[in-house]
DNA sequence: CTTAGGCTATGATTCAAACTCATTATCCTC
DNA sequence: GAGGATAATGAGTTTGAATCATAGCCTAAG
């Protein structure tokens, strides 16, 4: 009994474990350790005197009064949220533009639905994309053409730009299922060779198959390029060649038995993505708002997507 | 900027900061120090990058953002406080009778607007006034006649007895204003020697003028008693003689001139006020939070009063 | 039955936040 | 300009919230 109060900290983690659905999960979408929410829960439920979750069923259950606490931090969060917004307005004068500079076409994708949610929290913000589809794009933060660029690596340490982790996707192999490719459980880089591969119009280092898998491998498969990608998909389906794709754009297609996917390596191929802005853009709230927005957003709403 | 973020902590902070209009009146409140709270408001402003308070006017005013960030407390403490109450209830199945032992009948003049409180938030409570006025109710927690008592003296550590500060008053001496001794700034002693003290029908032990100030000096004024306090009040006004009571009982009287006040002794005559419980009881949420709601309410309603 | 893999628990350790203490600075009032 | 209340500051201490490394547990598969 007793000790440590109750604190916000403590209504994060019930929030992140009912969306997560384990410790270990939550933990990481957090930025902490296991360690640190078992630790942390322990705390909660001896302060309580009873136990707050199930944690012996997967995904991990509530208890009444685990589900009361939950239910409290879903009725507080969003009060603290929306007033650090009023504050941040209220401190720094008015916002200023915030051009995205993205990478690659699969962006859009989630990009979208965020830049929306964002947009009704910070109606003052001009919220832009920028997509000239540039290999690097951080020369644009260093010109001051875009606040804030979208990218697969954190590369070598720039003086001025600061990377923030967004989340981890798996990159899936896509064909007919009738292919003969669909009877393996996985696609090594040789399986390619011999096959088309529809992509983006895109060169190759943009591409996470060519430059993760099948460039290292020394191995260039004929090609066929699609805008959309429900034109690749499209494709896919009518036994045109294979693609490659982020596990998340293909939800529908797989339900509904148009297209296959299988897992690229023994270990499947996984992109990790960041932002990256400038030191002055760190800085800014609505900036370090819309990379934390976009990040949950991307976390909850997307299939087979992790924390970094 | 940045570093640690809001949590509840500050907002409880906010909240008696409001409420008390300066820092040391807050910590005190708050069971901290003034350090401490000064310490903790410039991490906040730092934090945000901006003034919350302004603190060279008196009592302190509350900047734009410092405004904001006090509604989010006024917003979200009590919803935390009702999930409290909600988890409490949850977790030990039902609330047992709750005896409240009095020693004084000024007791009743706070105490009842308190209670009226309480029942409305935990509503299966059998909260019950024990008013034998026995001078020492300490043995009712004892023989468990009752779970709760009001005293004055955190006295010699009794084995199973645990004692949480409530506040501290200042006793008042009441007269006429046309009495000879409402010419002095203060009443010593001496001065109550040739008068009539009008007091309740109690034993000298419980008024707190006699024991902390009249007997040990020797003196023992002629007496006359009355039960209820208004009656008392009425007997000053006439001029039959002074009494004693607690500053916040006679807040109306001396605005409309019917009485006047003056400290007893050139300090004042302060008295503090404890809750007496078995261990048991002070495990119990629905008895913690008694004995919180009595403070807090206490401390804002009553006129003179302090945290101890 | 055993083993392997995903989760969780635990103890030791580290580290930093938050508090107290003692003192100094500021401000308001007389 | 002295005195009293209030706040700020810096040093020092305590506390508790993390991490790390490791052990335990459960389920499912061989």
């Amino acid at each position: 009994m007793s000790s440590t109060a109750l604190e916000l900290r403590h209504l994060e983690t019930l929030l992140a474990l009912a969306e997560c659905g384990s410790l270990s999960k939550a933990a990481a979408r957090l930025f902490l350790t296991q360690s640190a929410l078992s630790h942390q829960l322990k705390a909660l439920e001896s302060h309580y005197g009873a136990a707050l979750v199930e944690k012996n069923v997967r995904p991990l259950r509530f208890t009444a009064i685990g589900q009361r606490l939950l239910a409290l931090a879903r009725a507080v969060l969003p009060q603290v949220a929306e007033a650090g917004r009023d504050v941040a307005r209220l401190a720094q004068g008015h916002a200023g533009p915030l051009r995205v500079a993205v990478q690659c076409h699969n962006c859009f994708d989630w990009l979208m639905p965020a830049m929306d949610a964002y947009r009704s929290l910070w109606p003052e913000v001009e919220l832009d994309i920028i997509s000239g589809f540039v290999v690097d794009p951080l020369p644009l933060l260093d010109r001051g053409e875009a606040e804030l660029a979208i990218i697969h690596d954190p590369r070598e340490a720039r003086p001025n730009v600061i990377f923030s982790p967004l989340f981890r996707y798996e990159s899936v192999a896509l064909m007919s299922p009738r292919h003969r490719l669909a009877a393996k459980p996985w696609l090594s880089a040789a399986d390619f060779a011999d096959e088309t591969l529809i992509t983006y119009p895109v060169p190759d280092e943009m591409l996470d198959v060519m430059k993760h898998c099948l460039t290292p491998a020394g191995i260039n498969p004929k090609r066929r390029t699609a805008e959309l990608t429900v034109a690749i998909l499209q494709l896919v389906a009518s036994g045109r060649g294979i693609a490659a794709l982020p596990s998340w754009t293909v939800g529908n297609y797989i339900d509904r038995g148009y297209v296959v996917s299988r897992p690229i390596g023994p270990e499947g191929l996984r992109c990790d993505l960041y932002a990256a802005t400038t030191g002055a853009g760190a800085e800014a709230s609505y900036i370090k708002e819309f990379i934390a927005l976009t990040r949950t957003q991307s976390l909850t709403e997307l299939a087979g997507v992790s924390a970094l």
